[in-house]
DNA sequence: CCAAACTCAAGCAAAGTCGCGCATGAATGT
DNA sequence: ACATTCATGCGCGACTTTGCTTGAGTTTGG
């Protein structure tokens, strides 16, 4: 068991439940009360939780939009963002996926004069404020530790509208160009997306090449763009240029 | 059972049920009244409650929604509110209507364990972290001065999900017993709200004999209850009941 | 106005929790 | 092969929380 594994179970145990004990994340992840009172600790430190007494709580705003614009230097990834949302033209019709990465993106839509659909919840409450967003929610089963909505009502909805651009995230991208996901439950979804946009954007940040997933979602033919931080893989960049996507380092 | 967690019990039975006892806290929380005494005192200081001679009460806050609207009127609504969740049973679906009606029934099915269907994101946020519920929100355009989800695409997803149990706000009810809205965006939403129900309650608490309106939902043969707590119209109610439809005071 | 009933806060012992030091064992570098 | 480093698990003393008891204070009803 990796201390790295221990900890994202350690955090998605808190999403999911609420606070918790020591002894029941002890017995979770199968490590000693010291080990789960160290890695508390430390996550503590870095911000992800709040320790209480004989547990630990989620932090609930942990995606504060106002700490990074404070800070003197911007995440890497958030370029990645910036990069996306200078794509956007005013008046269009945005579709953004599941995860952090497309919430990064919302973060630097406000102000915009768009129409934005999403089941990310997170990108709901960045944007829920912004009077110039149209925002339409897709339906679905309430996903807490995910912060997203799910199943076949989002399905449904999505083969009832049409976007300009998708912002698609993924756990990794194979040589051969195909795009992964962990969870199997998003593949749907994220096909029916791709499906209702006219220009597909994944990004793919680095350590997403070859990245992680057991789930297909779609090859390299669905694509448009694909936009990344790091310098890929040679190989898997050539065989993306061959299938006709057009591959941007930030 | 975490300090933390208590806490969020103890706030929640406040907001849910107002002023309690300590000895009702105590029991309902399973500790001691001594450990509830200490944790009042405790959250008094950080401004979360108000102490009373015997027990706690929730502070009124700037966050509280329902902090625009007058003492007496609130304490009937509330009363309204909570023999509806005390009518659904453990295990069944329920779909919430938009509107702080609504909303306030929400606030007392808190530790249920049941299905929570709603196109009302009031509702969304006072569930989200309640993890003994499963919550589905409806897609939809976001109306922010509404709080609400409406559009097609709520329609569309309306069709696909059944409710054993819906709960129906209004804002008039005429002599005839035609149940009224002055919103016509919601109109639709509402139909396919009540086709989408076994059961439909209503709930009109004073002012809402004859009340406004300029969108006709339904007539009174589409409802199973209607749950009011002031003596409303002698007429109106006669001719629900003709309609064959129960006729609850609180 | 008084007394009974109830509520409160302080003190105390028991249980639970925390963090530290230390030993073990595996992985890594020399 | 040996030494180093690091994460882990265990034991111990210090600390915190909890529930009970007790005496003082407050409310209620006659």
């Amino acid at each position: 068991m990796l201390p790295d594994r221990r900890h994202q179970l350690i955090l998605r145990a808190l999403r999911a439940d609420g606070p918790t004990t020591v002894v029941a994340l002890a017995e979770k992840v199968g490590a000693s009360q010291a080990t789960i009172r160290r890695d508390l600790a430390q996550l503590e430190d870095e911000g992800l939780l709040k320790r209480v007494y004989g547990g630990a709580a989620p932090v609930v705003g942990e995606d504060d939009p106002f700490a990074d614009v404070a800070g003197v230097r911007v995440e890497a990834k958030d370029a990645l963002a910036a990069w996306c949302a200078n794509l956007v033209r005013d008046g269009e019709t945005v579709l953004l996926d599941i995860g952090t990465t497309a919430h990064r993106v919302a973060r630097h839509l406000h102000g915009r004069s768009l129409t934005v659909i999403t089941s990310n919840l997170a990108v709901y409450e960045e944007l829920q404020d912004d009077k110039d967003i149209q925002l339409i929610l897709l339906g679905g089963v309430v996903r807490r530790d995910y912060r997203s909505l799910v199943g076949f009502l989002t399905e449904d909805n999505l083969r009832q509208v049409h976007a300009d651009r998708l912002f698609l995230g993924t756990s990794g991208v194979r040589p051969d160009g195909q795009v992964l996901d962990t969870t199997a439950v998003e593949v749907p979804v994220k096909r029916a997306m791709i499906a209702a946009s006219t220009h597909v954007v994944l990004l793919a940040d680095a350590g997403k090449f070859p990245g992680t997933g057991m789930a297909r979602v779609c090859g390299p033919e669905e694509l448009d763009v694909v936009v990344t931080n790091a310098p890929g893989d040679e190989k898997t960049c050539n065989r993306l240029r061959e299938a006709g996507v057009e591959v941007v380092e930030v």
